[in-house]
DNA sequence: TGCAAACAAATTGCACACAATTAATTAAGT
DNA sequence: ACTTAATTAATTGTGTGCAATTTGTTTGCA
C-alpha cells in the first residue's frame, strides 16, 4: 500500500491490450463486412451512412448532417457531390441563407430505401449479436466518443 | 405469439441506433483525439499502431504485421516507407526467403517508445474509462471483429 | 450605412484503406 | 529438371478523413 519508491518505467502496452485498437480493427471488419453488400446498390460504407443520416431526417444542411455524423465539410463535400452525379440526393444553397447547403433525398434515392435495409438486416444477422449486448457496447462507446469531443 | 401476417416493411435503422456507425464514430474520435498528441512525436495513429506492435515483437514481415493489425501490404507498403524514411525502421528482404520483407525497429525507432508510452498514458487518462470497463468493452469488440473475418 | 467578425462550404494537400493487378520468388508435382 | 501453382510485396486507382486555407454570405456593431 506504499507508492512505488521507483515507478515502474512508463511502458507502451502491447497492440491488442488497447481499447483504441479493438475499436480500429472492429471498425475496419464492418467496412469489409459491408464493403461486397453495398457494392451492389452502389454505395461506399460512409456514403450508406450518410443516406441512412438523410433517411431519418431530409432536408439538412451540410453543417447538420456533419454535426450528426462527426465529420466536416471538407470530407462530406466530395461524398456529397458524387452521391448527387449518381442522382440519390440533390444539393441546393438555401434561398433564406445563401452560405448553407440543403441537402434532399430524390425519388431514386428513396428507391433505394429498402435495398439498403435488407443490407443492415444481413449484417446483423452475420455479426449475430443480441440487441442488448448490441446496446450495451453502443452506450460504452457513444459515451467514450461523447467524452472525447466534449474536451475539444 | 402467431406471425405477423403482415410483416412490417423492412426499414432502415436510425443512424444512431446502428452498431457500427457507434464504432465508425468512436474511432475516429480516437484518431482525433491521438492526432495532436502523435503529432508532437512525428506519428499518425496508424503509424502509432504499426510501432507499438513492432516494440512488442521485432523483426516481423509485413505479412505477419498485416495479421496483426488486419490490414494487406497495399495499405502497409506506404506506411512502412514513410517510417523508413523517417528512421525509426528498417525494410530489409529475408535472405532465407526473398519474398518476404523483415521489419526492424531501428535505434531511433526505440528511443520514440517511452514517448508513445506517456501519450498512451494521456489517452487513458483522457478518456477516463477504468480498466473492467475497457476489458469488457474490448472483449465485446474483439468477439465481433473475430467473428466477422471467420465468415471472410 | 459601412465594415470587421463570424459563419458555411468548398478547396488543397497528405495519409490511410482496399480491390485488383503485377512482379518476383519459392514450392510442388510430374 | 521443368513447368505450374502458390506465396509475398509492391503498384495502381478510387474514396474517404482531416488540417489549413479560401470563397462567399450574413451578422453585429460603431
Amino acid at each position: 500500500m506504499t507508492a512505488d519508491p521507483q515507478p515502474a518505467a512508463l511502458e507502451v502496452p502491447r497492440i491488442d491490450d488497447l481499447l483504441c485498437f479493438s475499436i480500429y480493427s472492429a471498425g475496419l471488419a464492418f467496412n469489409q463486412l459491408y464493403r461486397p453488400l453495398l457494392e451492389e446498390i452502389g454505395l461506399t460504407y460512409p456514403q450508406f451512412l450518410v443516406m441512412v443520416a438523410l433517411w431519418d431526417r431530409d432536408g439538412r444542411t451540410v453543417k447538420e448532417l456533419g454535426e450528426a455524423l462527426y465529420l466536416d465539410s471538407s470530407t462530406l463535400t466530395p461524398l456529397l457531390k458524387r452521391l448527387e452525379a449518381v442522382g440519390l440526393l440533390s444539393r441546393s444553397r438555401n434561398p433564406k441563407d445563401e452560405r448553407q447547403v440543403l441537402l434532399r433525398v430524390t425519388d431514386k434515392g428513396n428507391a433505394l430505401r429498402p435495398k439498403a435495409a435488407a443490407v443492415a438486416c444481413a449484417i446483423v444477422d452475420t455479426v449475430g449479436i443480441s440487441a442488448e449486448a448490441a446496446k450495451t457496447l453502443r452506450s460504452g462507446l457513444d459515451g467514450i466518443r461523447n467524452k472525447i469531443h466534449r474536451q475539444d
